[in-house]
DNA sequence: ATTTTGGGCACT
DNA sequence: GTGCCCAAAATT
């Protein structure tokens, strides 16, 4: 009698598929298999009895599996989770387990790999390729592809230098260990407020049971040195914990204060780890030997042998929601991880969304307060700017009391920050003869006029051109303006406006490698910098204690378009910018400039008074229906086709479910009708709490048959409507 | 997703 | 009949 068993196959076109097992070959719940296909082999993961749908095939029909891979089977828990994520969210189990198993060399099993580096060496010719290769390359060490990459030249040229000795090959064993962190390494000083707060944290962990928290501490209040107390109870217990960020790029400060801390570097996990660093990681994670794993929303899925704690540090960060593929929101699922687990999971932030903040108010999570700033620094004062009164000149962004503002400050020697969120020079380009604007051919988007670059861009899909002379519709020479603000044009503004000012852009643009931001972070610590004009990016983690002003350019400009969580949004991006100002010991002062002075997140903002915009927030969502109090979906058709796409929406619309508890708006043409060369129609799904619906919409789905060519996107809890 | 199969069709 | 293209079926 040979063993019958399931396999959730990492495809998401096939179903679950039954195999046996070779004579003597044991497998349990969770194991990861190789099994054959076709001709072809296919990577399984061995599931539960009965919990995958799905008639028996006969038993003649059955092959062998070929292997089991040397990894740790999957916990139940995250089975479990597995099977959560893909329900919640409407995806494939195949597709949330691949994020499980996404360090495809790890499930091999241990062994070493060739690195090449520089030998120091001298090539017998030198070619520009060669000259390129070898100044891009020094201090680096990966494979030949990777050194590829990095360089810019062909793997050939690469390979010409490894036979003249200029590089040499260093054999590496992929898994060995990382540096221990030490729970006891420095003990540093914690206020009152923090005291208290860490210990119940510690406590939470030593009892090892599922708790949510919610970290409710105002900028600069010490969040970090707070949880890093229960960090180390984990520690101390031999036990892994997760601390996910959301912007991995920046994580310099957290990392430098994390060394601090435990005296060691802890393992990191992000999309741009090279294959070797990713395989070691997931190796060390899934054998319990990575005691901290600090890591952008993707470590979430990965196979803890041991978890004793997560942290979900700036947990209101909308980069938590994942935009392709599965669509998970890993705040959301960290607490379901949590749940299964039997773990506690703190969520920190100074703006904490409302979906968390009404947890906290029904009971579900515990909320912990900071409400002061570490070290006695005050909060900064917050004042208005009034553009319908203070206008800027034409073609000008800055109002008299911010220009007035930057020049007391270089006066003083101390550091601006001027906070826009829009990358590059400006955001329009258009004719001024026949008025032809400058399109993206993939995209309902304008072009992005770069100067730093020379070129027009799209933000949404990497197209590219020049800027030309001339106009490509009337040709008119020297006709084209740049309409409104980007960053470069601000920045350009502050020079004219100050020629003696140090300016510094700082986006994902210009900061665009860990070596650029340590350099730029290195710089505005050595107050070699007076001003930096930054996007989004500077709204989060940075502590520079020199900083003293913060200049928010258009606080409206996050109210425009449809975004469902608008003011929300913009609440936490002021109140977060405005948190890099004063957290040393000089005071800090912000100026908001607005032409809506009395909206009611403006005004919250400039009285300081989180509370009314979070009553009046919760009042707006309550009647709209929306999260908290009842939940939004989209499901998007796209196709290269704009009829088959219209047609697609059109033919699932006529069969929309009509129920009680949820109303379907569209098909509509989408926000963005034009994305990465698919046309886009999507529908509006917005149910109360007490509706089914996932299974609406899967049952809806299902009873249709959609052209090659169509593409369905389903998103639950949306963030951004594009 | 990938491979195999089979039907329809032009061509010999 | 043979080759070729494309759609449909099978893969456990």
């Amino acid at each position: 009698m040979t063993q019958r068993i399931r396999l959730l196959v990492l495809n998401a076109a096939l179903g679950p598929l039954d195999y046996k097992l070779p004579e003597g070959c044991t497998v349990e719940p969770g194991s990861v298999v190789v099994a054959p296909l076709g001709p072809r082999k296919v990577t399984g993961i061995v599931w539960d009895e009965g919990r995958l749908p799905g008639a028996e095939v006969p038993a003649a029909k059955l092959r062998a599996i070929l292997e089991v891979s040397p990894v740790p089977p999957l916990s139940e828990p995250l089975r479990r989770l597995i099977e959560w994520t893909a329900d919640y969210y409407c995806a494939a189990m195949a597709n949330v387990a691949r994020m499980v198993l996404s360090s495809g060399g790890a499930l091999g099993g241990p062994s070493t790999t060739t690195e090449y580096r520089l030998s120091g060496g001298v090539p017998e010719r030198m070619t520009p390729q060669r000259a390129v290769a070898i100044e891009a390359l020094e201090g680096e060490q990966a494979t030949i592809r990777e050194l590829s990459g990095i360089a810019g030249v062909s793997e050939g040229v690469l390979r010409g230098l490894v036979n003249q000795g200029v590089i040499e090959p260093v054999t590496v064993a992929i898994d060995r260990p990382y540096p221990p962190a030490e729970p006891d390494f420095y003990q540093p000083a914690l206020s009152a407020d923090q005291l208290r707060v860490a210990k119940t944290l510690v406590k939470a962990v030593e009892a090892q049971e599922y708790a949510p928290f919610l970290l409710d501490g105002v900028t600069g209040s010490g969040k970090t040195e707070t949880y890093f107390e229960p960090i180390a109870a984990a520690i101390r217990m031999g036990r892994q914990v997760l601390v996910l960020l959301p912007e991995i790029a920046l994580t310099e400060n957290f990392l430098s204060r994390f060394e601090q801390r435990f005296g060691a570097a802890p393992v990191l996990w992000h999309s741009s780890l090279k294959s070797t660093e990713r395989r070691r990681a997931w190796r060390a994670i899934s054998e319990g030997t990575a005691q901290v794993v600090v890591g952008a929303r993707s470590a979430l899925f990965l196979p803890y042998a041991n978890l004793g704690l997560i942290v979900v540090d700036e947990a209101h960060e909308v980069s938590f929601k994942q935009d392709d593929g599965v669509r998970y929101n890993a705040r959301d699922v960290s607490v379901m991880r949590a749940r299964f687990e039997g773990l506690p999971v703190v969520l920190a932030s100074a703006t904490p969304a409302l979906e968390s903040l009404h947890m906290a108010a029904s009971g579900i999570y515990q909320k912990l307060d900071l409400p002061s700033r570490f070290g006695g620094a005050q909060l900064p004062e917050i004042q208005l700017v009034d553009l319908t009164i203070d206008k800027p000149g034409e073609g000008r962004w800055l109002a008299q009391p911010l220009v007035q503002g930057l020049e007391d400050r270089l006066a003083r020697g101390e550091q601006s920050l001027l906070f826009l969120n829009r990358r590059g020079y400006a955001p329009l380009t258009l004719c001024r003869n026949c008025g032809h604007r400058f399109k993206c051919p993939n995209c309902s988007a304008w072009l992005v006029e770069h100067r730093l670059s020379s070129r027009l861009a799209c933000h949404h899909c990497g197209f590219e051109g020049q800027v030309p002379d001339e106009c490509p519709e009337c040709g008119e020479k020297d006709a084209l303006v740049a309409c409104g603000p980007g960053v470069e044009r601000i920045a350009d503004e502050v020079s004219e406006l100050f020629p003696e000012a140090r300016v510094a852009i700082a986006t994902s643009d210009t900061l665009n490698s860990p070596e650029r931001t340590a350099d730029f972070l290195e710089k505005v610590q050595n107050k070699a910098i007076d001003v930096i004009v930054g996007t989004q990016l500077v709204t989060k983690g940075f502590h520079f204690p020199e900083l003293t002003l913060v200049g928010v350019i258009d606080a409206d400009l996050g109210l425009e378009g449809g975004d469902l969580r608008a003011a929300e949004r913009t609440y936490q991006q002021v109140a977060q910018v405005a948190g890099r100002a004063g957290r040393g010991s000089k005071p800090g002062e912000v100026l908001i400039q607005t032409r809506h002075t009395d909206a009611p997140v403006i005004a919250a903002l400039a009285n300081g008074d989180r509370d009314a915009f979070y009553a009046a927030e919760t009042d707006a969502r309550r009647d709209a229906g929306a999260p908290p109090f009842g939940r939004w979906a989209s499901i998007i058709l796209s196709s290269e086709d704009e009829r088959e796409a219209r047609a697609a929406a059109a033919r699932l619309g006529d069969t929309r479910p009509h129920a009680d508890d949820l109303y379907i708006l569209g098909p509509a043409p989408a926000p963005m009708a034009l994305l990465r060369g698919r046309y886009r129609y999507r529908f509006l799904i917005n149910a109360r709490r007490t509706a089914n619906l996932q299974a609406t919409i899967r049952d809806w789905l299902d009873a249709h048959d959609f052209p090659p060519g169509v593409r369905v996107g389903i998103d639950i809890d949306p963030y951004s409507f594009v």
